[in-house]
DNA sequence: CGCAGCTTTGAGTTTGCTCAAGTGGAGTGG
DNA sequence: CCACTCCACTTGAGCAAACTCAAAGCTGCG
């Protein structure tokens, strides 16, 4: 598929109307279109390279020695991320068709925030955004039921996506959604049926959650007395109330 | 326990030899000691505080709605790590008696960066390294079987820590593994001696660790077909592959 | 229509969790 | 010095959750 100079015209200028964190560099902007699936090629320089998703959506993938797919992070609109130049064993995918983003190289990056502290500081937000990302996944990951994943995974969505709230689209498909929480697509069809039938969501169409119930979701999802404390957590917070004192600071 | 000046200086001493990121930050640094479990006090500043482990190791924590914790972080010496001074639901613990920090204002950091774009610069590397820790956590967390997961950590740990290379100290309980990896302590130990029984590691006792197979730790590990390829993986790599055009440029 | 991909459901097996008990070492106090 | 305690670690038994394999809807498109 090409990208017509119209379409590119059109993703300006949903760009320079989003209130994304580095304003200034949307005059720098070259607007990369991609299909569904398409890989968005990796920087031919060492700087890599930077992007923001202006619509659509983007996951970035790992393979495992076991031929598994492991999402590291999914892109949103108005989010960034950073493509290494050097040989990086994860590829960045266009999730839904016509996803649009915003690329900038990575020595203009470099060079304005050389020069211009004030966008460096952006740039740092823009980086410990992303870290932030990550360790919200770590949490949703580290969950010990699927229907625990799967729950705080929309209400992550949720938060995220700009639509309405407890309302959510979801842009991915169910294979993207169990490479992401690392479970089986079966399991997270399941978790989909098992949570409307708690009456914590409802399915309006496959790709649209409307969610019901907030509190069904965060709480450790299950019955009551299914799955309990973990023994290691208990153990954690006797440990870590058992030294209470702050520590010690020299000179 | 109280830190002596005594202490700071030799401590300070290990930090300026140490090839860290940040060196021309030695001079601001100040020495901070921790007991195991104890806390790192969160900044009462906004604008947070940067700290780099020296010796020892701490951990970032997280507690789940269900009372469980997740381990979001490992940090070791010559990590560097960020507390943001706003409400921020995680902690950093001094993982064993006696561990080092140097600690830096976030006022100091952000002037620092504010004069010297090379600094900035640098700095914005760290933050990459710690999304770098964060993702690879994601792929161990994210493996299949606890014999895996388990496998997969010893091997980033022989990476990271300066030993020699196949010699492991663990610097951590199995609980902290165990809520690192997102499994219980029961199932951590089985692990190791199930990976001892395989003939993969060998244990010189309970905190120190012999690489003996890297491959069977890397490798899907378990006889071969048990838990063959998911079905998300196949379909993935269908998906990947019938999508191999490259994405549209425009202007 | 018929294919292809996404989604859902079912059946059987395996893993990992929980509960429970027991080992071993370090530190304490008699 | 030894008994005792505490804590980290280990092992076993039973069960529930998730995985694999299999098959059947559903949807959109050529």
């Amino acid at each position: 598929m090409k990208a017509s100079a119209h379409a590119a015209d059109y993703y300006r200028r949903i760009l320079s109307e989003q209130a994304h964190s580095l304003k200034q560099l949307d005059a720098f902007a070259k607007i990369v279109l991609c299909n569904r699936g398409q890989k968005v090629p990796r920087s031919e320089s060492s700087a890599g390279h930077w992007y923001c998703v202006i619509s659509g959506a983007a996951r970035r993938c790992a393979l495992r020695t076991d031929g598994r797919r492991q999402i590291l992070d999914l892109m949103l609109p108005r989010d960034f991320f950073f493509v290494r130049g050097d040989g990086d064993e994860v590829t960045i995918e266009a999730i839904v068709d016509e996803t649009a983003f915003a690329s900038y190289s990575g020595e203009g990056i470099e060079q304005l925030a050389e020069r211009d502290p004030k966008f460096a500081r952006e740039l740092r937000d823009v980086a410990f955004r992303a870290l932030g990302r990550s360790q919200a996944q770590l949490m949703i990951v580290g969950g010990v039921t699927a229907l625990e994943k799967v729950g705080s995974f929309l209400l992550s969505l949720d938060g995220r996506s700009s639509g309405e709230d407890g309302q959510v689209v979801l842009p991915v498909s169910r294979y993207d959604i169990a490479d992401y929480l690392a479970v089986s697509v079966e399991t997270v069809c399941r978790s989909f049926t098992n949570l409307q039938q708690r009456g914590a969501i409802r399915l309006a169409g496959k790709r649209t959650v409307k969610i019901l119930n907030r509190a069904a979701l965060e709480d450790h999802i299950g019955e009551p007395g299914s799955r309990g404390l973990a023994l290691s957590s208990k153990e954690g917070l006797a440990r870590a109330s058992a030294c209470q004192a702050g520590p010690s600071y020299a000179r």
